[in-house]
DNA sequence: TTACGGTAGATGCAAACGCATGAACTTCGA
DNA sequence: TCGAAGTTCATGCGTTTGCATCTACCGTAA
């Protein structure tokens, strides 16, 4: 008998959940991390790719954080000299945040040897359409999580 | 020009990365944590797996947290009459962890429930396909992560 | 047997986190 | 225009985490 549409779904996520952790733990025991933190460096790394100035709710969306540890982290590293934090001009409410000259520094020289790391724990594993099947997968599943839409009328079959 | 392999690995993991930290705020979002922490669940669930007693360090493998965390976690969860901790009889040094019937039946409930959650984000968006394909990758991925081998000779195109 | 290196968990302590809440500002309807 | 509701970020506080270290036990070899 086939599994159910549910089941599968279940154990697709079991499967990427194991596969975060394991990968996880490998990048965290790499020698890699003395400058900034791994939670540090995601923050870094966001910074980096949206290259503009971006409110602090934004930055939450990527980050596995609750909006006061969010909050509280990025204080820190402006403290450190790494983020620099403005008041946003067009909202009295809201944070500009980018990152220093220093802080682009460091997202680069960690994010160097980082992505060696990644390159060598992935791409020794999956061939090439493996890879793109993830990243297409992967955008997918975060593409469509507004979180907790009720817009669903169709029965499921529940496991 | 075609990425590089080292380039697509680094854009799928990301990918992953992000998946996951969409799914769980999500999931963080539901209204299922009051009995148990996801974290919490998280060891319940690998304890029901697991099916027969458990080492402590075994558990780790799957839960992301550090040994102290994930002993006083254990702790917690043995004071709430949830799990039983034994001394293994075979190892002075180890502990054989088990759920309790309480435990059992908190994972059995809340698991229920969190697998219709999953089944949502998941079965909506991913076709069987995607999720078969989800499944292999991810194991694949989980499988060779024995935390830092120096085992390659091969020079690799770095980003 | 006994010493020695290695492994499984526990514990002290400072750092970081989440929840609840507060303060400042924006938005929208009356 | 004004008040209520919503949004953005900060702060107080108790809980949890990670790092370093400790204790207890195992395995091996002299």
């Amino acid at each position: 008998m086939t599994r159910s549409r549910s089941r599968l779904a279940n154990d697709s996520w079991e499967s990427l959940l194991t596969a975060h952790a394991a990968l996880m733990k490998r990048f965290a025991a790499e020698p890699i991390w003395g400058e900034v933190s791994m939670r540090e460096y995601d923050v870094l790394y966001t910074l980096a790719k949206h290259e503009g100035p971006i409110r602090l709710f934004e930055l939450g969306r990527g980050v596995l954080l609750s909006q006061p540890a969010l909050s509280r982290l990025v204080e820190r590293l402006a403290e450190r000299g790494l983020v620099e934090r403005t008041p946003d001009p067009e909202d009295g409410r809201g944070l500009r945040l980018g990152l220093t000259a220093a802080g682009r520094e460091a997202q680069r020289r960690v994010g160097g040897r980082h992505a060696v790391d990644v390159a060598r724990a992935v791409a020794d594993v999956l061939t090439d359409e493996e890879m793109r099947q993830l990243e297409s997968i992967g955008r997918k599943l975060a593409g469509a999580q507004a979180p907790a839409q009720t817009r669903t009328t169709s029965k499921e079959a529940v496991l």
